[in-house]
RNA sequence: GUGGGUGUAGCUCAGCUGGCAGAGCACUGGGUUGUGAUCCCAGGUGUCGCGGGUUCAAGUCCCGUCACUCACCCCA
């Protein structure tokens, strides 16, 4: 742990920072299973007016009750440091009138997200995510596709260990009724006071507890599915129908509970076991009365939000090989000053042609230059001394196996072409 | 917000019931006056998290404090 920053300044607490190409690479290949859906990027501010998070994510959360980074900025306005992506996201469709065009709207956003939590293995106070959206078309056919890109993201990571876990929960028409059994239920069993609170409060969220003995209580609780209105009911079995079609397996649990307020009918979390005492490396669902709650029309909306962090623990913790360790193809290893000149333009023109490529810099000994291509992952070295110069020649040497080959000097670029072709 | 664990070299860590601060990796140079990944030799760094206390003597024991970390809670 580097506790003693040298400068006197270390990150903010809780926030992970990545070097290399893993962060990226997962980033990427789940970003583009969205593209491949048709989904369009959605560039959005990190921070947003305080009410649309309160109004939107719901005030009995969590999230907006005492994990948001909420302040004043300069002209006295309050803003928070968005939390989560859907709001956002919808505020954007409302203002910009996206829904007036071809419906659904279908977006995806990347980025990080705030929530002052206190840190640990796989919670972050600054986390990364990447989400779609389908707004506009209440339609199970869509709930199927946000899962299967979820999954095909993950898939195309080659991670296996994660399972599906969905349920419903309902529309308006029956949930206030469930809920108001459901607590009728909570309050005959022997809870503690904030447990009595949260009953109180959202009493659904009671029904995730962990404890065993509150576990032991809760095994004749109702469930939501068992009160789903007809409409929902038969949504959701659409929704599993199809899912079966595509070939993404899922598991039902009807004891399954978000921490936002605004999800309707299908909800679902992606959950791995690699990640410490977290489970979740994605999750979403429907929200039927989202856009109105904010000021929209009466739009419904499906979409998920993906956990990079987690999903960069998962693959880790299934040992896969995320990003290759290559950084570049070619590395110049220069003796003397009138070398490295030139080897300047060589990479240079190299890099033009599309070929990764690096110098030795610093003026370095041929054995230190040669440890510092060998640690690039070059595949191919070009060693240029007095010499060669003189001959007009360089050494194209073979970093694999040690041969090494003699190319003029002119000819360099093409001959690097040659053997990175081969 | 509530608990537990850990702070020793750039990194990972060892250092027993107090007695001269160590190893591996990494880095630099040499063995090879022009060749890496292997091997051999050499080289350097420490406010032992910080502050107090006990002691002839504290990395080690005690108190405080800060940081990191794991877990509860909650979630991506």
């Amino acid at each position: 742990m580097a506790e003693i920053p040298q400068g006197g300044f270390t990150a903010p607490k809780g926030i992970p920072e990545y070097v290399g190409p893993e962060f990226t690479a997962v980033r990427d290949t789940l970003v583009r299973e969205a593209d491949r859906a048709g989904y369009a990027h959605l560039e959005l501010p990190v921070f947003e007016d305080t009410a649309l998070y309160a109004r939107g994510v719901g005030e009995s959360t969590d999230v907006v009750s005492k994990e948001m980074y909420t302040f004043a900025d300069r002209g006295g306005r309050t803003v928070t440091l968005r939390p989560e992506g859907t709001a956002g996201v919808v505020r954007s469709v409302i203002e910009h009138g996206m829904d007036r065009g071809t419906l659904p709207v279908k977006l995806r956003y990347q980025g990080p997200f705030f929530r002052y939590e206190r840190p640990q293995a796989g919670r972050y106070r600054q986390l990364q995510q990447v989400g779609i959206e389908a707004i506009g078309v209440d339609d199970p056919a869509l709930d199927a596709e946000v899962l299967a890109v979820a999954d095909a993201g993950f898939r195309a990571l080659g991670l296996t260990g994660y399972r599906l876990e969905i349920t419903s929960l309902g529309d308006a028409t029956t949930r206030p009724a469930y809920r108001a059994e459901l607590q009728r239920f909570l309050e005959k069993l022997d809870l503690d006071e904030d447990t009595r609170e949260r009953a109180r409060i959202n009493p659904l969220r009671v029904l995730d507890d962990k404890r065993p003995e509150v576990r032991e209580q809760l095994a004749g609780a109702p469930l939501m599915v068992d009160h789903l209105s007809d409409e929902a009911a038969a949504h959701h079995r659409k929704v599993l129908g199809y899912l079966d079609d595509l070939g993404v397996a899922y598991t039902e649990n009807p004891w399954m509970v978000r921490g936002l307020d605004y999800y309707t009918k299908t909800t679902f979390e992606f959950v791995h076991p690699g990640l410490g005492s977290q489970s979740g490396i994605g999750g979403g669902g429907r929200y039927d009365g989202l856009m109105a709650e904010l000021g929209g029309p009466a739009l419904s909306g499906v979409g998920f939000g993906i956990g990079v962090d987690r999903t960069l623990m998962a693959c880790h913790a299934e040992g896969l090989e995320v990003a290759p360790a290559r950084r570049v193809e070619v590395f110049g290893v220069p003796l003397g000053e009138a070398a490295r000149d030139r080897l300047v333009g060589i990479v240079g023109q190299l890099r033009r042609g599309g070929i990764r490529a690096d110098l030795a810099y610093g003026g370095r000994g041929l054995k230190g230059a040669m440890k510092a291509a060998d640690r690039s992952g070059a595949r191919y070295a070009l060693v240029l001394g007095e010499r060669d110069l003189d001959g007009g020649v360089v050494q194209l040497k073979d970093l694999s196996d040690g041969s090494q080959t003699e190319v003029p000097l002119d000819g360099a670029v093409a001959a690097v072409d040659r053997a990175l072709g081969s």
